[in-house]
RNA sequence: GCGGAGUUAGUCUAGCUCGGUAUGACGUCAGCUUCCCAAGCUGAAGGUCGCGGGUUCAAAUCUCGCACUCCGCACCA
């Protein structure tokens, strides 16, 4: 199934659809999630709790996603977050200035130069528009972060770029009043935000997202000292250098691919999550990223990528951001970010498993829909954990009492899982409807259900019956619903 | 941001050339029927035709502007 059909899918069973939708003015690159879409989010951060922070005992922080200025001097958001652009004042194209420049002229001038050398250069090598021979504005700067106004005066701030200056502005009160030890794991999921230039694609390119980020902190010279490794030296992860090697976290470390025993745990438990979530795993890959491609932060960097239909897609962005973060807010608040590990004093160090939520569950609905022509059914095989609606419950017909004993069912157990009540319709239609979104079982009630008490348990993916007792629908609900 | 294509009910769609406030299907809802896998019958709801201006007695239709979606370019932590 490609895109285009999880879109219809999203749209049609309220996964996400369009923000503002009614209105003419709204912007692209932003989008509501629907009741489908939050059940969904919600179960995947509860498995992302129970298999990152919670399995690495890590702590989670909920931040303001308002920060001041001063933040972003020191992250470098305010200077390096930006893109030299000029502009043709005849047909108004748009262009990286310094992209333009070494490509006419082989002088290389890197992005954060001053914008005057950028003009001077354009007028030196007489440089005009590719497309229609104008001449060029002056060139500045576009910066993707959002500056809002605070207060009557309107002081500036922004809304963050990422979710995890936050952990980094936290680290200090987190550390001593959290009796802090490194390695020291720190989680946050929330919303960032990006100016970006052209949104496409729905939750692919947003300009308002959500990410689930980890920063651990660590000694740097205990890199290779990282006991719970055994944990995951086993663990097959798919590695993209030169060609795509698959390959166990310990022959990772062993061949130098990934740097350290630190690094490769944590792509180690991160795989074991994905694998979980029911992405197609033998469709992923680490990749790792060259000089050029990774961020001004980031000292080593892969990216865990999934292939779908529209491509490879990076859902999660893993940095080895050394002290980057630390000792830039460090410098500019002169607040202390030095820690004693043992009777060593350390300025941590930061690993960083930065996860975009939005791709990951438009990842995951792509990967688990499928066109069953067999039965003339669309089939969304989520795994009953992560499922939106968890069971319907459902009267064969509605009279003869039927209807009276399934509500009491639905009514026993609407409290504890994601319940559909339907009584309308044929009954082939209502378990195609529930197949659609996913929902893992259906109970049906049915005459004999008057007579002994059981009632028919079909599962989606077989579609295959089973009667149980009414008393035994909770611990079988239980046991099939729970997380891994 | 540039170029191209598009936008009519929840979804798909007819109508647009040649102006007269909209067609069909699926889906949804109610009832009947059936009584375990999208059957059938009857009925109903749902559209300021993307938004805004212009021309006209009259605009889904002609015209201009804008927004959004898709494709390509550029951009992309």
């Amino acid at each position: 199934m490609n895109y285009d059909d999880v879109m219809k899918l999203a749209l049609e069973r309220g996964f996400y659809f369009p923000s503002c939708e009614i209105y003419g003015d709204a912007h692209a690159g932003f989008w509501e999630y629907g009741p489908a879409g939050v059940g969904l989010k919600n179960n995947y951060l509860e498995l992302w709790r129970r298999e990152l922070v919670r399995r690495d005992d890590m702590l989670e922080i909920d931040g303001s996603q308002i920060m001041s200025q001063s933040v972003f001097e020191a992250s470098g958001h305010l200077s390096s977050f930006a893109d030299p652009i000029i502009k043709c004042k005849e047909c108004k194209s748009t262009f990286r200035v310094d992209k333009l420049i070494s490509e006419k002229t082989k002088i290389e001038i890197p992005e954060s130069a001053d914008l005057l050398d950028f003009d001077k250069a354009i007028s030196e090598n007489n440089l005009k528009c590719p497309n229609c021979k104008g001449g060029f504005e002056a060139a500045r700067k576009f910066n993707m972060m959002f500056k809002v106004g605070i207060g009557p005066d309107g002081e500036p701030a922004y809304l963050r770029p990422e979710t995890c200056q936050s952990i980094f502005v936290d680290f200090p009160r987190l550390y001593k009043t959290m009796r802090g030890k490194l390695p020291f794991g720190v989680a946050q999921i929330g919303k960032s935000f990006r100016n970006e230039i052209s949104p496409r694609q729905s939750l692919l390119r947003l300009r308002e997202f959500y990410q689930a980020e980890i920063e651990v902190f660590c000694n740097p010279n205990k890199l290779n000292d990282v006991e719970k490794f055994s944990d995951v030296q086993d663990t097959v992860i798919r590695v993209q250098l030169d060609e795509l090697k698959e390959m166990s976290c310990k022959e990772a470390v062993e061949s130098d691919i990934i740097p350290n025993k630190f690094v490769a745990y944590y792509l180690g438990i991160l795989a074991e999550f994905y694998e979980k979530t029911g992405i197609d795993m033998s469709r992923s890959r680490f990749r790792k990223l060259g000089e050029k491609e990774k961020a001004f932060y980031a000292e080593i960097a892969f990216d865990f990528e999934v292939e779908t239909t529209i491509g490879w897609l990076e859902l999660v962005a893993c940095n080895y951001r050394s002290d980057y973060d630390l000792g830039g807010h460090a410098k500019k608040s002169k607040e202390k970010f030095e820690v004693m590990d043992d009777d060593e004093k350390v300025l941590p160090h930061v690993f960083e498993i930065s996860m975009g939520i939005d791709r990951s569950l438009y990842s995951i609905l792509e990967h688990c829909l499928r066109d069953d022509k067999e039965n003339d059914r669309i089939v969304l095989s989520l795994k009953p954990y992560l499922a939106p609606i968890q069971v319907g419950v459902l009267s064969l017909v509605k009279k003869d009492g039927l209807k009276e004993k399934t509500d009491d069912i639905y009514q026993a157990i609407k409290r504890k899982y994601d319940s559909f009540l339907d009584h309308s319709g044929a009954i082939g239609r209502r378990y195609r409807r529930l197949d659609e979104v996913g929902t893992p079982f259906a109970i049906t009630i049915d005459h004999q259900t008057l007579q002994d008490d059981t009632v028919t348990l079909r599962d989606r993916d077989s579609m295959e019956q089973n009667r149980i007792k009414v008393s035994e629908i909770d611990s079988v609900l239980y046991k099939k619903t729970a997380f891994p």
